[in-house]
DNA sequence: TGAAATGTTGGGGCG
DNA sequence: ACGCCCCAACATTTC
């Protein structure tokens, strides 16, 4: 590899050292490596409130980097400003001849790096890209006639096909840290600079950085060969909950991938194909990008939403009368996250039910999700309202109460996050409002003042959408 | 990575 | 004893 005097690493969701292929490439090719994050204000700026988890774990991960590269010699360096100003600036201050990124698959990202590439080139400087976020990216894994895949199955059996140790083996980049740019101490500016207010990050026990990562990746390996068994139950501690950390890169997805695919158990292989998953959608994005505004399956743009806005509000707000799917929106609001059976659920029931446009949907999860990811979200979105690739089909429809009975047979999960329903017995607690007068008093609950009435029903809400999603059928 | 509607079967109550 | 009916339980089809 032809050495370079210096390079800069820009670090964007890739926050970690360890196994970072853009930070391994600079280290490797450098003899004197920076690295730096930017606050950028275009994104910043388009966040919804001035509270967001993820800006403040963004923040402290980027603490925990700089102690890291302080005991190195290095600091991160933290700039607050526009990315696409920021990096070209901070490039020609430094006078390095490289800039080194790890691609980012979003349409708006791609367009960024594309204009950060002019202006550096205008400076005589490189922007080089490299793979990190995925094991196979754009078209390594294409169909034989050399197309993108369009089933999951089949993209998830070629991708296993083609998965050989190199394609996770971790990049050393601790063997070359010797090249990290010597620094004095910088400071990083406080969430209050950038515009943002404390949340409740820590109070739900969300600790940030690759430290935070390890910490729930080592809790996991030891339920990770009963997650096929445990995954589905919202109140059991079945998922890793590590999505927060894959989107912001605090853990590399080879080393989840690694562990996945070296264990033989049913668990394992489940969880490695949600990680394939993830892949299958970034691949989506990066052949489809025209699915961040329209359905993947275009005839299914002309569905007659109903888009009431009230339905919309209660479904946000968790008080649909339906306890699983209110459960569900309640936890997301209080802590960022959904259970992911209870993703389709609520998925399935904003569309499905209420007859909201999915985009609706997409966004307001893309608002309130700490492990936000356009590329998931949207697959997943698409997928529950059978409007993408590889959907559902339209008429494999939840009920929200059979979902309910299966998944949280006990209420337990109904129960933390819909206390006024506490007291209804299990038998009740998925369909309030099917007890008796006796029943109601005895649970302490008036239906309409202390829990809603359902907003739908069901039964009929059913046959509203499969009369919608006919009619764009028949005409297709 | 559904659920509802419809069809089939077989055991048991009962005239 | 026998046939008829009811209806779970399971299977298949349909949305």
């Amino acid at each position: 590899m032809q050495q370079l005097p210096s390079a800069l690493v820009w670090l964007r969701r890739d926050l970690r050292l360890h196994d970072n292929a853009a930070l391994y490439a600079a280290l490797k090719s450098s003899r004197r490596v920076w690295c730096a994050f930017v606050f950028d204000r275009e994104i910043l700026d388009a966040l919804p409130a001035r509270r967001d988890r993820r800006v403040e774990f963004i923040r402290e991960s980027a603490v925990e980097l700089n102690d890291a590269l302080a005991a190195h010699g290095s600091r991160l360096i933290v700039c607050h400003g526009r990315a696409r100003e920021e990096v070209p600036r901070l490039a020609a201050q430094l006078g390095v001849a490289a800039v080194f990124v790890n691609h980012d698959y979003e349409p708006a990202a791609v367009a960024r790096d594309a204009t950060v590439g002019r202006a550096l080139a205008v400076l005589g400087i490189d922007l080089r890209s490299r793979k990190d976020h995925v094991i196979f990216e754009k078209d390594e894994v294409l169909t034989a006639e050399r197309k993108p895949y369009a089933v999951f199955s089949a993209y998830r059996d070629a991708w296993l096909k083609r998965l050989v140790p190199f394609f996770y083996q971790a990049y050393p980049v601790e063997k070359y840290l010797a090249a990290l740019a010597p620094m004095s101490a910088c400071a990083l500016p406080p969430l209050a600079d950038l515009g943002f207010e404390r949340t409740n990050l820590d109070r739900i026990g969300i600790a940030a950085g690759a430290r935070g990562a390890e910490r729930l990746l080592a809790d996991f390996l030891g339920r990770i060969d009963s997650y096929r068994e445990r995954r589905d139950f919202p109140a059991v501690r079945g998922p890793s909950y590590l999505s927060f950390h894959v989107r912001f890169g605090t853990i590399s997805i080879r080393r989840l991938v690694a562990l996945a695919a070296e264990r033989s158990s049913e668990g394992a292989r489940t969880w490695l194909n949600e990680l394939i998953w993830r892949d299958f959608f970034f691949m989506i994005l990066h052949f489809h990008p025209r699915v961040t505004e329209h359905a993947f399956r275009p005839e299914y743009d002309a569905l007659a939403y109903r888009n009431d806005p009230e339905h919309f509000a209660a479904w946000c707000e968790g008080r649909t009368g339906y306890p699983l799917v209110d459960a569900g929106m309640r936890q997301l609001d209080a802590a960022g996250y959904m259970h992911n059976r209870l993703r389709m659920v609520t998925a399935s029931f904003l569309v499905k039910d209420l007859h909201v446009d999915w985009r609706w949907g997409e966004r307001h999860f893309a608002q309130q999700l700490n492990d936000y990811d356009l590329a998931a979200n949207n697959g997943g979105w698409q997928w529950a309202a059978s409007t993408g690739c590889d959907a559902q089909p339209y008429f494999r429809m939840f009920n929200p109460v059979t979902q309910s009975e299966k998944f949280d047979p006990t209420g337990a999960y109904i129960r933390r996050y819909v206390p006024e329903l506490a007291r209804v017995l299990n038998e009740h607690i998925h369909a309030p409002w099917r007890m008796s007068e006796g029943q109601r008093r005895q649970s302490g609950i008036v239906l309409g003042e202390h829990y809603p009435e359902p907003i739908v029903d069901h039964a009929q809400a059913r046959q509203i959408t499969l009369e919608l999603y006919g009619r764009v059928k028949t005409r297709a």
